[in-house]
DNA sequence: ATGCCGGGTCCTACCCGA
């Protein structure tokens, strides 16, 4: 059985931590890995790092926030063609309440971009840093205040409209219930005290959510030197 | 409880993350 493994990392800065990218890459093996906050302009991602592992690069830099790449491993065989959106959501917190309402609307946007590709024949998924804690479990109890961008009411009601168009929660779907982070801020220990985030995630359109076949963030990565804030989530296909 | 850490840039005090 072939597999097809696809990977979401929020980096945080890829000039920082290329090299702890690339021995995840050696390690993983992914096909696939969407990285956010780059933190960089195309010019500057360091593409070749990748190429001698057999990734190719397609960047959307930014300088210093924010940043979006993909890394795909080549050659690769076509079998069944899928579309993969990478993303990375606002947080929402800053700004004030224009911030705020940037984030939902960027949200709607993304759920009338999700509607358009399920009107489509092509498999898909979405995955990414959606800055989104669907539930309470996915938030550690007090890592964030209740009115929190993160956790608020409106957010999750954006993220589960996601959801009603027939998208599954990759992670959700392995993990039914429990806490399952992704992230850990830098802060306040929230690491050594596991006080975790879930707001990484991949969503499956139906077709390949019936070819699922394990999905983790990959806790390893936290204890790093000079880790990310956030750990990989990888996903496995059938 | 925002700003304890850690990235960025107008190079150094300040913005942003979540």
């Amino acid at each position: 059985m072939s597999l097809l493994r696809l990977a979401t990392w929020n980096i945080n800065s890829i000039r920082q931590r290329a090299g702890q990218a690339r021995r995840w890459l050696e390690r993983t093996a992914p096909d696939l890995l969407v990285l956010q906050e780059i933190k960089c302009e195309a010019p500057a991602f360091p593409a070749a790092d990748f190429e001698a592992l057999g990734y190719r690069a397609a960047v959307v830099g930014q300088k210093a926030y924010n940043g979006v790449a993909l890394l795909a491993r080549v050659p690769f065989e076509v079998t069944h063609r899928i579309t993969i959106a990478g993303i990375y959501a606002p947080n929402g917190n800053s700004g004030g309440a224009a911030g705020y309402a940037y984030k939902l609307a960027w949200m709607d946007r993304l759920r009338e971009r999700a509607a358009a590709l399920a009107e489509a024949d092509t498999p898909f998924a979405i995955a990414g840093d959606f800055n989104v804690c669907p539930t309470d479990e996915d938030c550690a109890p007090g890592a964030l205040g209740p009115t929190d961008a993160l956790v608020r009411p409106e957010s999750r009601a954006r993220f589960r409209a996601l959801l009603w168009l027939g998208l599954t929660d990759a992670l959700r779907a392995m993990v039914p219930s429990g806490p399952v982070y992704t992230f850990w801020d830098y802060q306040a220990g929230a690491w050594p005290r596991d006080l975790g985030l879930r707001i990484d995630h991949v969503l499956l359109s139906p077709t390949l959510a019936e070819r699922l076949l394990a999905a983790e963030p990959d806790r390893r990565e936290r204890g790093a030197e000079q880790p990310s804030d956030h750990v990989p989530l990888t996903v496995d296909l059938a």
